[in-house]
DNA sequence: CCACTCTCTGCAAAGGTTTGCATACTTCAC
DNA sequence: GTGAAGTATGCAAACCTTTGCAGAGAGTGG
C-alpha cells in the first residue's frame, strides 16, 4: 500500500501530528525534527491523502466543471483555460460532458458535491432550482447563464450584437437575418433578444429572425437554404460551428461569401481562421472567462455566511473582422 | 451543513450501520426498516460522502485523465468519449490538460493519486518511470504510448500507414513525403517508422521524410512550402490539424489540392469534413479507444496482485477517403 | 533558585462512512 | 419446552488526516 503519515512517523520516530505539522506548517516544528520528517517522507515517497484531509478540513482542493459539448471547440477551449486557472490556484478539476442531457448534469453535481470546494456549471441544461438543490451547500457559479440568485459569468452578448450589427450596417446591409441556436438555451435567448433590440435601433435596417437550429455544423447546413431563400444580404449566426455549416452549404450551392452574403457569428473558435473565407466572429476571451469564474467561486465560498448578493460578471467581447463580411451586394443572392 | 448518515439514522430511529446497509445492500435489511430509512434519506436529501466511503473501501469511484491539448479536436473528442465511458460505469473523471508541460503532468498525477481508482495518461509527455513513481500504487493505463511494463491502448499506426500509402500508390503516386510531428512524440515516432518501412515495401515508390513540425495548424503552414519545394506529389501528414494548415497555405500559394498535391493525414477530426477540400484521413474510433481504456483500467485493478503481463490493446483504424487525394498529376507542383 | 514564558511535541477527538463481530429476537424441529 | 438455525440490528474499529489542548522541557529574569 501507499505510505501514510503513520509510516513516516514511525520511520522518523515522531508522532503523526508532528508529521502533519512538519509538512503543512513547517514553522511550528524545530529544524532538526523538520529535517528528520522530510527525509523520512522523501524516502517513503509520502504524499498526504487529500480525501482524508478534506474530511477534516472541509476543503478538498477540487472543483468540478460541467460542459455541454467538448466537440464544440469553444467549450473545449474554455475547459482548457478553466483547468489552467485551476492549476495555478492549486486545484484539481472534475470534468463532465453533459451532451445535452439535463439528468446527467444533476447526477454529476450530486456525485461530486461532497468532494469539491465548488462547482462551475457551464451553459447549464437543467433547471437552476434542481441544480442548486443537487449542489446542496456547495458553492456554485454559472457560466453562460445569469440569474440573480446565483453567481454568474457571462459574455456581453448585447455588446457583441451591437458590434456585429454596426459592422454590417456600416457595410451598407439593411436586410439582416438572425440564425438562432437552441430555443431553450439562455445564450441564444440573450443573443436573439439583443439582435431584435439593436436592429430596431438602427435606422433603415430590417431584422429578421430565421428560426432555431441545432448548435452544430449540421444546424448551419440546415439553416443555409432558408437563409438563401430569404431576402437578407447578411446574417448573424448563433455560433461559429453553425456558421461553418452555413459556409459549407453556401459553397456547394454556389453562393459566394462575402460577395453575395455576409456572415458574422459568435465564439471565435480557432477554426474561424482555418476555413475559407476566414470567419468574422465575436470573440470572448476564454482566459478572462476562466479567471473570473474561479474568482467568483472563491468569492462565493467566502460569502457563504454573509448573505451578500452573489457576484455577476459580464465579460467584454470583441468583434474580429475577417473575410466573411463585405459590402452589401448590388444584386440579390442567386444560388447556382 | 449537508445531511450525514447519522442524521438519517436519528430521523429513522436506527443506527448508522443500518442506514449504510439499507442504502448499499438493501437485502440485508428488513422491509419495514428499509422503508423507514429510505423515507428519512429522501426527506433529508441524503447522499453518502464519497470521500469518506473511499477512505474505508479503498475505491473512490473516480478516475483521472491527462491530455496534452484540448484545443486539438482529436483530444477533445477522445476526452468526451472517455468521460462518457466513465459515466456509464458510474465513475467521475478528473481532467488535466498538460499543454506539453511534463512537470505539470507529474504534479497532477501525484495530486490525484490518492483520490482515484486509476489514471489514464493520454499521450504522456513525462518519462514513464517518473509517471509510474508519481502514481504509486494507483493503476495506470497509457493511451498513445506503448511499453511492456504498463497497460496501454494505441491505434494501429502501422496499419493506418499501410492503408494511406496503398491508397496513394493506387492513385499512381511514386514520390511521397512524410510531414512529421514532434520528434519526441511516441505517436510520431511510430508513424514515421511505419512510413519508412511500408514505403520500402511498395514497388517503385520513393519515400521522403520532410522533417518535424509542431502538431498544430501553424506547424502545417510551416511545413507547406517545404512540401511544395520537394519533388513529391503526395504527402502523409502527422495529424489533421497540420494538414489543415498545409491546405490553407496551399490555397494561398495557389497550389491545388488534390490536382497538384494529394494529402492524407491522421485522426479524422470532425473538421476534416468542414474544410475544402474535405480531408482524407485515417480514423481511429474514439469510442473504441475510450472503451478499451476503461476496460484496461479495470483489468489492471484486478491484476494488481497477480503479476500478469498488463493488457496491451491495438485499436484498428480506417482510412476515410475524401477529396484531398487524387491521381498523380502529370506536371509537377507549380505554386503561383 | 524560583516562577514565568516560550517552543516544541504528543494525545486524542473529529470528520463520515463501511464492515466484522456480537447480540437479540424469531422461527422451527424435535 | 429446549436447542439449533437463521435473521435483523447495533457496537465499535478502521480508513487517514488535521488540530485543540495539555504537558514537557528549555530559557530567562528576578
Amino acid at each position: 500500500m501507499r505510505a501514510t503519515a503513520n509510516d513516516v512517523a514511525v520511520l522518523a520516530r515522531v508522532s503523526v501530528s508532528t508529521v502533519s505539522r512538519a509538512l503543512s506548517s513547517p514553522h511550528m516544528v524545530s529544524p532538526p525534527t523538520l529535517q528528520k520528517v522530510q527525509q523520512a517522507a522523501d524516502q517513503l515517497g509520502y504524499l498526504p491523502n487529500r480525501a482524508a484531509r478534506g474530511l477534516v478540513t472541509g476543503r478538498t482542493g477540487n472543483i468540478a466543471l460541467t460542459i455541454p459539448d467538448l466537440n464544440n471547440p469553444y467549450f473545449a477551449g474554455l475547459t482548457k483555460e478553466i483547468q489552467e486557472q485551476a492549476r495555478v490556484r492549486g486545484l484539481q478539476m472534475f470534468l463532465a460532458d453533459i451532451d445535452e442531457d439535463p439528468s446527467a448534469e444533476l447526477q454529476v453535481v450530486e456525485a461530486v458535491a461532497t468532494q469539491v470546494d465548488g462547482v462551475l456549471l457551464c451553459s447549464p441544461r437543467a433547471g437552476t432550482d434542481e441544480l442548486l438543490a443537487a449542489a446542496g451547500r456547495t458553492p456554485v457559479v454559472m457560466l453562460n447563464r445569469a440569474m440573480s440568485a446565483v453567481a454568474s459569468v457571462v459574455p456581453d452578448h448585447r455588446d457583441g450584437m451591437i458590434q456585429g450589427l454596426r459592422h454590417l450596417w456600416a457595410l451598407g446591409h439593411t436586410e439582416i437575418g438572425y440564425v438562432g441556436g437552441p430555443r431553450n438555451s439562455w445564450s441564444n435567448t440573450a443573443r436573439q433578444g439583443a439582435f431584435l433590440e439593436v436592429v430596431a435601433e438602427l435606422d433603415g435596417v430590417h431584422g429578421r429572425d430565421l428560426g432555431s437550429f441545432q448548435p452544430y455544423f449540421s444546424g448551419g447546413v440546415a439553416a443555409a437554404d432558408i437563409v438563401f431563400a430569404s431576402a437578407v444580404t447578411a446574417v448573424v449566426v448563433y455560433n461559429d460551428l453553425m456558421a461553418l455549416g452555413l459556409l459549407d452549404r453556401a459553397q456547394r450551392r454556389g453562393v459566394h461569401v462575402p460577395e453575395e452574403l455576409s456572415v458574422v457569428s459568435f465564439d471565435d473558435i480557432p477554426f474561424a481562421r482555418s476555413v475559407t473565407p476566414h470567419l468574422s466572429s465575436v470573440a470572448t476571451s476564454r482566459e478572462e472567462m476562466a479567471r473570473r469564474a474561479l474568482d467568483a467561486l472563491a468569492a462565493t465560498q467566502e460569502a457563504a455566511a454573509s448573505s451578500e448578493e452573489p457576484p455577476h460578471h459580464v465579460v467584454p467581447v470583441d468583434l474580429v473582422v475577417r473575410d466573411s463580411t463585405g459590402p452589401r451586394p448590388t444584386s440579390p443572392i442567386r444560388p447556382a
